[in-house]
RNA sequence: GUGGGCGUAGCUCAGUUUGGUUAGAGCAUCAGACUGUGGCUCUGAGGGUCGGGGGUUCGAAUCCCCUCGCCCACCCCA
């Protein structure tokens, strides 16, 4: 009885509300994921950077803005008790750019060489409603460009982008593409935006009302259908943009299509982190409900003098892992083989008749294991049927069998499972099949 | 924070409308089929406080109330 209960209070404990535990058979796909990234991204220069999982609080405020939601609801802010200042406070990151543009910043690594490429992958926090594609604790893997204005590498982003979900065979993505214009043009847009929507106050919903206040431009992105008649007879952003921010976009979109990539222009796509300048974009995925892009990205030119660098231009994307991870395994649904595969199998199994055979099957697998072959072995104490059983499941190509004979004539057996040809042979010639 | 849906074996689910004897199936697990051998087949076994608590009732997985959890959506965000 007591043993139940304690049984069920173990059960009681649970991954926190939003946060996911990754399984054995789930990491198949995850380290691929990470494999292609890797590659598609050293294929273009970008190196590797990992950053503190919480941060100074202050780096999210100023660098993400004060008043974004981030900022003001959705961040893991906890008193910091170890650093003996009465009002230290650090957060867990709600996402990973500020913390590199600080490493690029306190290390004052654009004295070396300002323009710098960086890939990261981490695990990023956000206190949310879980929902389809969202968590609390979530994953993102991203480059940044630092210390360039060009538009190229605008593109460039993108284009890294495309491939690693092209190389993952990720079908179906589109990808919206927008410019939300610099310090400059931007006030003045947002201006005259709120006039001309005031004009229109009486079709609003309540909820764009009072966006008109906090945020202008959100009234764009609003799903009501009286808004959204409103909405498109706003001017664009377009029309505002000055000189430089026109180039930029128009220079943006000629190398896209250049390159033979395909994109949207959505005049709707806004940010809600302050950070960003000019070129935002967005990839997204059909299959995904409610919340569907797999990867965002954009400008931020003004990120790293804000938190106190030199000014900077800088570009880049975060591609959520577990979205994207969503996206693809609706699309390999078919294939499904490829989804529960185990990440490794060894490449014998060893397998013992007796209690003196089990103590040579556990030598010889440290032997071997000193050699380079994988191998394992039972350590229930099963019957010889029983672990045939389980080097079938693991699919092992190979098992070795000790007994009492093999003992004896101190020769092991092998045998193929492909085959099931059995041949008896010395250990020296076990070790031959690392290579295979 | 708001709304909707769902919680029955490790997994996928039936049973809930019309309360009734030991709560079922498939898959998975384990074992056996002349005992030193896999995949197929056959046979069998283990595994469930029917999310939790309270109530109604002779009797609740089934009806009522409360609660917790998960999912989806909204808000919001990316």
């Amino acid at each position: 009885m007591q043993k139940s209960e304690g049984l069920k209070r173990i059960v009681e404990l649970r991954a926190p509300r939003g946060t996911e535990d990754t399984l054995p058979q789930q990491w198949t796909l995850w380290r691929r994921l990470e494999k292609v990234c890797r590659e598609v991204f050293e294929l273009a220069g970008y190196q590797e950077i990992r950053t503190p999982i919480f941060e100074d609080t202050r780096l999210f405020v100023r660098g993400i803005g004060e008043t974004t939601d981030i900022v003001e609801k959705e961040m893991y802010t906890f008193f910091d008790s170890a650093s003996g200042e009465e009002d230290s406070s650090i957060t867990l990151r709600p996402e990973n750019t500020a913390g590199v543009m600080r490493a690029y910043v306190e290390y004052e690594l654009y004295k070396t060489q300002k323009f710098q490429k960086y890939h990261y992958i981490g695990p990023q926090f956000r206190k949310e409603r879980p929902q389809a594609g969202r968590l609390r604790q979530f994953h993102q893997i991203g480059i940044e460009a630092v210390g360039s204005q060009d538009p190229l590498l605008d593109v460039e982003t993108i284009s890294v982008a495309t491939q690693v979900y092209d190389r993952l065979g990720l079908t179906g993505y589109e990808i919206k593409l927008n410019t939300i214009g610099c310090e400059k043009c931007r006030p003045p847009y947002r201006n005259t935006l709120k006039e001309a929507l005031i004009q229109h106050k009486k079709n609003l919903c309540q909820l764009c009302i009072s966006r008109l206040d906090r945020n202008v431009f959100r009234v764009l992105d609003c799903k009501q259908e009286q808004c959204r008649e409103v909405s498109h007879k706003m001017p664009a952003i377009y029309e505002y943009l000055c000189q430089e921010c026109k180039e930029h976009f128009q220079a943006v979109k000629e190398t896209l299509t250049a390159i033979d990539i395909q994109y949207e222009l959505d005049p709707f796509l806004v940010r809600g982190l302050d950070y960003y300048t000019k070129t935002v974009y967005e990839i997204i995925h059909s299959s995904l409900g409610a919340r569907n892009a797999i990867c965002a990205g954009g400008r931020y030119d003004n990120l790293i003098a804000e938190i106190g660098g030199p000014p900077t231009g800088a570009v880049g994307f975060a591609l959520g892992v577990e979205s994207s991870l969503l996206a693809l395994r609706n699309v390999l649904k078919e294939g499904a083989s490829l989804l529960n595969e185990r990440t490794s199998t060894p490449s014998v199994y060893l397998i013992s008749i007796g209690q003196e055979a089990r103590k040579e099957c556990f030598k010889l697998a440290q032997r071997l294991r000193e050699h380079g072959l994988s191998c394992d072995l039972d350590y229930e104490g099963r019957s010889p049927k029983a672990q045939m059983r389980m080097a079938n499941k693991l699919g092992v190509k190979k098992v070795i069998l000790i007994g009492p004979e093999e003992l004896e004539k101190k020769l092991l057996k092998l045998k193929d499972m492909a085959t099931g040809q059995e041949s008896l042979v010395r250990e020296e010639d076990i070790l031959q099949l690392k290579a295979q």
